[in-house]
RNA sequence: UGCCCGAUGGUGUAAUUGGCAACACGUCUGAUUCUGGAUCAGAAGAGUCCAGGUUCGAACCCUGGUCGGGCAACCA
């Protein structure tokens, strides 16, 4: 990309960091983070915000840490952290060395706190949550003071430490900082800094039984951190004075984190809260967090996504702060662009149909010669077995086929990719009427690649032989809901709308021979059909493919016309 | 009846910061094809939420509305 064309397509906080480094602020430096908190899977909203702060610092120049807000124990799991990691390398972004955690500052943290309790800013409240709750007020009421508001600044120092000892019970006491109870803004009403919490930390153990607020902690931790561009979602845009009050309290010199928000990433046909996510897990609609149908990056992957195509993805949807819902299609569009060049081609029919070719000699099997991926030279060839009995596609065969049906059909030629030409003689049925097999006869001149061998016929068909081939599940997904925003309705609880039909097995499907090696994530196209990828699960006594995206369909767009 | 955001083709994002509304996905044609894929060529589709104002000129600035979202967890 040229400079000129940087200019012109920039989003809104590249423009923010663009102007901040040619005004030098912070010394023109570049510093992001990615925060999650250690409650759940990443899912493709996150993916988002993942590839914005690297993307940010790769263009820029700069730094990202990995930053795990855990600063509430009885949320978070050592399973998370681990998991969040590995997407995140998954998706090829590398933190370094700067793999932190809020819990790292809790320290520093309470020290601050002390520091605002002498300044006089920060007081013990004890009162209940009911009551914390009912003297807030309402958003167009201003909250009532608390009695305990105006306590000496030793009796708030004495008090603080004793919570922190440990000397009260859970819920007795709060650390709230001394705002304005009167402001407009709900979240500048004496914020709660410090709630007891007797809990154990995954990773501070015992030590702790008072843990910091997010809004206290986070913008606290970006401080320390010497982040410059604090990126974060629409919901805390009313916390940012809250964020720049805390920073202000503790601050020395000029430097400063400035906090940015960006409108989240909402996908159609599907949900992407973390809560709503956990009870698809929990009350067993899908396999787990990783299920091929979740928008988490672990389902995604599983399903066969490239971190390339997410990437890619992350990039089209851009960075804006309107409410969006994005095309599920242009996730789809994302990686069939990548997998098209990459993926090689093989043969699979998933719901066989045997056909003889009765002139065809027997005991012959003909190694046939077939491009890895007419996309790219480079992948090479490979061969393939022919005889007399192979399997196609059920649906590319109809016995009384509309107009524009350019498949098999009786009397009918077709081609058979790198194979022969074909022509259906007759239809074997059984006592049901059901088609049990065709017979066909071939024209040997016809051969792929033979000199006469260019005669057209309208349709080609993807096959494999009989006696060669090996069986595979196929794993056939749809979207999760029928309803483009499931989460949207106050009525209907979103899982009314899960699609029962969104997995679809398939137990008799029929591959190509050279298939028999692959391994978990191998990636291919089966031609005319789609991509497939090998399921993580899958072993070579049980092969298992997941159907990551189908090949774009104008026949079935035809079809559904009528 | 408070405060804070936002509003541009079906969807998403741009518009050299006041100068002919562009790009991508999707849709539709046609060409091509041993994948009804891919590729190539082309088309339709918004006059920028509304009403005023400033200006030679407004998607962009101002005023007032309308609509949508967020904020009242000892969650993040």
């Amino acid at each position: 990309m040229s400079e000129e064309e940087h200019k012109k397509g920039r989003n809104f906080i590249e423009a923010i960091v663009e102007k901040d480094i040619s005004e030098n602020n912070n010394d023109g430096r570049v510093h992001t983070r990615f925060p999650p908190e250690p409650n759940g899977y990443l899912h493709i909203g996150h993916a988002k915000s993942i590839c914005l702060n690297f993307g940010l610092t790769e263009k820029y120049g700069g730094k990202t840490n990995l930053r795990f807000d855990d600063t509430n124990p009885t949320k978070e799991e050592m399973e998370y952290i681990e998991s969040i990691k590995e997407d995140v390398s998954w998706l090829g972004f590398d933190w370094e060395d700067r793999e932190y955690y809020a819990s790292d500052y809790f320290e520093q943290l309470y020290q601050w706190a002390e520091l605002l309790i002498k300044e006089g800013k920060a007081y013990v409240d004890d009162q209940s949550v009911e009551e914390i709750a009912a003297t807030r007020g309402t958003p167009t009421r201003p909250g009532k003071i608390s009695p305990y508001r105006e306590r000496s600044i030793e009796e708030n120092l004495d008090l603080f430490r004793r919570m922190k000892a440990g000397e009260f019970e859970n819920g007795a006491r709060v650390l709230r900082a001394k705002i304005d109870m009167a402001s407009p803004n709900m979240h500048l009403r004496d914020p709660i800094m410090y709630r007891i919490l007797h809990a154990y930390h995954q990773r501070t153990k015992n030590e702790w039984c008072i843990y910091p607020m997010y809004d206290y902690a986070h913008g606290q931790s970006d401080y320390i951190e010497t982040i410059t561009h604090s990126i974060c979602t629409l919901e805390f845009e009313v916390h940012r004075p809250l964020y720049d009050w805390f920073l202000d309290q503790i601050a020395t010199g000029d430097y400063r984190p400035k906090q940015i928000e960006f409108a989240r990433l909402n996908l159609s046909y599907t949900v992407m809260s973390k809560r709503r996510l956990m009870e698809l897990v929990k009350e067993g609609y899908v396999d787990g967090w990783d299920d091929p149908r979740m928008p988490t990056i672990s389902g995604l992957r599983r399903r066969g996504f490239t971190p390339e195509s997410i990437r890619n993805f992350s990039e089209k949807v851009g960075v804006a702060k309107r409410d969006n819902v994005i095309d599920v299609a242009l996730l789809e569009h994302s990686v069939r662009e990548d997998l098209n060049k990459k993926a090689q081609r093989v043969m699979g029919v998933l719901d066989p149909l045997k056909i003889v070719i009765e002139n065809y000699p027997h005991d012959v099997t003909e190694e046939l010669e077939t491009i890895n991926n007419p996309e790219d030279e480079s992948m090479g060839y490979r061969k393939i077995p022919f005889s007399r009995e192979i399997y196609i596609d059920r649906n590319d065969f109809m016995e009384d086929p509309p107009r524009k049906f350019f498949r098999l059909s009786p009397g009918k030629e077709v081609r058979l990719k790198s194979a022969y030409i074909i022509k259906c003689e007759d239809i074997v049925k059984d006592h049901q009427g059901n088609i049990t097999e065709l017979k066909c006869s071939y024209d040997p001149e016809t051969k792929s690649g033979a000199s006469q061998s260019n005669r057209k016929v309208k349709g080609t068909l993807h096959w494999v032989s009989a006696p060669h081939a090996i069986n595979a599940e196929v794993r056939l997904y749809d979207r999760l809901f029928n309803d483009e925003d499931p989460a949207g309705y106050k009525d209907h609880d979103f899982k009314e709308f899960f699609n029962e039909k969104s997995l679809n097995i398939l137990k008799e499907c029929k591959l190509e021979p050279s298939l028999k090696d692959a391994i978990p994530e191998d990636r291919f196209q089966f031609q005319r059909i789609g991509y497939f990828c090998v399921d993580r699960y899958s072993t070579s006594e049980k092969l298992i493919f997941n159907r990551t995206v189908t090949l774009r369909d104008t026949w079935a767009k035809i079809s559904q016309k009528k």
